[in-house]
RNA sequence: CGGGCUGUAGUGUAAUGGUAGCACGAGUCGUUUGGGACGAUUUAGUUCGAGUUCGAAUCUCGGCAGCCCGACCA
């Protein structure tokens, strides 16, 4: 991408409104653009992160056998009510149309469309067990959005949807989902400081799984294991003032921001549905259910909440909108500048090249910092034959060969 | 939803109730080129409505919007 080209540029100042480091970042960079309290438009780098996280999850989805479809974001009001929770949930988005009178919700999660779906497929034994996801926008209809991505009213969530023949095998799926989680979190570079939280479970289940991120301006309290690597959510706490899983007694408080949910949903919304399936033996079966999800979005802001420093954001190389930020300094430059941004492509890596000529180095150089590409790699007089690599992350500048470069970034 | 704060060019900020100014950005011309460079020049604004007043960005009331604290958060 020819950053001369970018309709978005960045911005020297923070949006006065903003406090949440995410929204100051995200913002000035030209990631994302405040349409209004908790609804953003992804920008061009914005969405590429956001592709790059959802292609990971998707990946580890259809590893645990997920099949991915895209159910509708507007659902009719029955099936809400066909749960009760049309009434119960005080997060609904519920309007009326205005020419057919007819009652709707914007999704804010999707037992209600997902469950008489399956009931369609899922008829027998033979057919369980299945899961599904999908990568959605959702909408909750917060009374505060705030912090940026932190809590919106629309965000994108990966949510996924199981169906057992036995509470056994729910148990069985749940732990593999589980890995699948710890995967993901890896993969997207917060593997160190995403721990498994224990939280409130609902009917079916003492407890529900959160994922939850360390970071110090998280909105969540956790109690963390010193023993082993889990916590505690504070919902819970004051029953639970012992490590669930070892017993330990040393928990420490600290904040954290939730990044993944994980429920046991049982016979909840099978039974309102009455979806059941045929055993062996022709008799009729409750359908046990789980549910996973993970917002993308907020995930994105969390990412940025953990990596950042005073000059702006610190991209994990797996979710950077681009591997390397080709800057090129000076006039004389433009020449070789240009062939290695080709020879780059050529290779299928993914480069940003600063071409703007009316810019000074100073300000090509803030900008590499503040968006937050993993490798900066500069071209001037200065550096000759040669290429000049700095990472991010690290204030080390080294001189290499093109032939270093490309083998640096696996080719 | 309860409480608090705030709305001034594209952005960030000034202006005792008395001429709306500055910086950045953007446009033009020229000089520059390793940490947001310099000169010249141009551009553009008081959230909306009502009230008080000779006169309102400023005071009062209301709307709308944003942020923060709390509540809420399958």
């Amino acid at each position: 991408m020819l950053q001369s080209q970018l309709f978005t540029r960045t911005s020297k100042t923070a949006p006065k409104e903003e406090e949440a480091i995410n929204a100051i970042l995200l913002t000035r960079a030209g990631f994302v653009d405040k349409l209004m309290s908790g609804v953003y438009t992804f920008l061009p780098l914005g969405l590429r992160v956001i592709h790059r996280i959802s292609q990971i999850i998707r990946e580890e989805m259809n590893a645990v056998g997920g099949q991915e479809v895209s159910m509708p974001v507007l659902h009719p009001k029955k099936n809400w009510e066909q749960t009760d929770r049309w009434n119960s949930v005080d997060i609904l988005f519920k309007f009326t149309s205005y020419y057919t009178k007819t009652d709707l919700v914007l999704g804010p999660t999707h037992e209600e469309v997902v469950t008489p779906l399956l009931k369609k497929f899922i008829l027998s034994y033979k057919d369980l067990p299945r899961a599904v996801f999908q990568i959605q926008n959702k909408f909750r209809d917060e009374l505060r959005a705030k912090s940026g991505l932190m809590r919106g009213r629309e965000f994108l969530m990966k949510d996924m949807y199981s169906f057992h023949a036995s509470e056994a095998d729910l148990d069985e799926y749940y732990e593999k989902a589980k890995i699948a989680y710890e995967t993901i979190f890896k993969r997207v570079g917060l593997g160190k400081q995403t721990v498994l939280t224990y939280a409130s479970g609902g009917t079916f289940s003492k407890y529900s799984h959160e994922y939850q991120t360390i970071v110090e301006t998280g909105e969540d309290n956790v109690f963390l294991c010193q023993k082993c690597n889990i916590a505690v959510n504070k919902e819970i706490i004051a029953d639970q003032s012992t490590c669930p899983q070892c017993g330990n007694k040393d928990l420490k408080p600290v904040k954290a921001a939730e990044v993944g949910n994980i429920f046991k949903l049982g016979t909840k919304f099978s039974k309102p549905f009455e979806f059941q399936y045929k055993d062996q033996s022709g008799s009729l079966q409750d359908i046990w259910m789980g549910c996973y999800g993970i917002g993308i979005s907020r995930l994105m802001g969390v990412v940025v909440e953990a990596f950042h420093d005073d000059k702006g954001m610190i991209w994990p190389e797996s979710i950077a909108p681009y591997q390397i930020h080709l800057i090129c300094l000076d006039d004389t430059s433009k020449t070789k500048s240009d062939i290695l941004y080709q020879e780059l492509q050529k290779n299928q890596i993914e480069v940003l090249y600063d071409d703007r000529m009316d810019k000074t180095p100073g300000e090509k150089l803030a900008d590499a910092d503040l968006i937050g590409i993993p490798y900066r790699v500069i071209l001037s007089e200065r550096t000759g034959d040669n290429i000049e690599i700095k990472k991010r992350s690290e204030s080390d500048i080294k001189l290499i060969s093109k032939k270093e470069l490309f083998v640096q970034m696996g080719k």
